[in-house]
DNA sequence: ATGGCCTCGGTTCGAGGA
């Protein structure tokens, strides 16, 4: 099976290029971020049309997760039980009997901003839920936009970006605790060309330059990483007219 | 160059993203 994460930047504008890349890349499990649409406008019929079933939650203007599967979604929970929050950023459920969670983890904006505040609080909120939801699922995978460069290899100039949200030490050690916990980085499993990431600015050129950051992961725990056979950055949709900033990360679960 | 670009909401600019 395959399991996958785009964070698309608008459904509503992005949904040409997510019905080209699934016909592309007819996946199993398909995790969206930032969707930005309320339930109401989520464009339902589109996504079943092209044969997937599909469990959203969305809020107005901002944050929105949603999952496209192809076979039956179970147990669909929306945020994290331990953490409230009034922003839709966690969406999971249960597909051919792997946990699925879908997360758009906070940006933060800079390290001085309340937003860095509430990242990292967030994060605190997931390790947490996550001890007890690894209890529960042994499969378990945690797919998403996580606005974490884990290493300096993961960010096209870690120089310029000393200082600045997204490749912090206190970020950095929240992913690590993942880790800790018994996660494991899909796509650090495998040899990997250098230089390969999953969002580039959409300004200066950032994509042509390769100026970019690996800030879109797909984390198994110990039972569902050994099943793993091959993770991939898909760089291609990122070519295309009127693109996400995003580009998918693509999971193999054998 | 405390910017550039894209999206949204809602009007022609500000907020937020990363």
């Amino acid at each position: 099976m395959k399991i996958a994460t785009w964070n698309v930047n608008s459904l509503k504008v992005r949904l040409p290029q997510v019905l080209q890349w699934l016909a592309d890349n007819p996946v199993d499990v398909l995790c969206l971020q930032e969707t930005k649409t309320v339930d109401e406008k989520f464009p339902l019929a589109e996504l079943e049309a092209a044969g997937y079933q599909v469990a959203f939650s969305g809020q107005k203007t901002y944050n929105g997760v949603a999952i496209l599967s192809r076979h039956p979604i179970t147990d669909v929970v929306k945020n994290n039980p331990l953490y409230a929050d009034e922003q839709q950023r966690i969406i999971a459920g249960t597909i051919e009997g792997v946990r699925i969670i879908c997360a758009y983890v906070p940006n933060g904006q800079s390290l001085d901003s309340d937003k860095y505040i509430y990242k990292l609080s967030w994060l605190k909120g997931l390790h947490k839920w996550l001890e007890q939801e690894q209890k529960q699922y042994p499969q378990l995978a945690l797919l998403g936009d996580y606005n974490i460069a884990p290493e300096d290899r993961d960010v096209h100039d870690p120089a310029a970006w000393v200082g600045q949200v997204l490749v912090s030490e206190p970020e950095r050690a929240a992913f690590v605790r993942l880790q800790e916990m018994g996660f494991t980085d899909a796509f650090r499993k495998f040899e990997q060309p250098p230089k390969l990431y999953s969002w580039w600015d959409y300004r200066q050129m950032g994509f042509r330059l390769n100026r970019g950051l690996r800030i879109d992961h797909i984390l198994l725990s110990a039972p569902l990483a050994a099943r793993c056979s091959a993770c991939v950055i898909d760089k291609v949709p990122r070519k295309w007219e009127q693109p996400s900033d995003h580009t998918p990360v693509v999971a193999t679960i054998d």
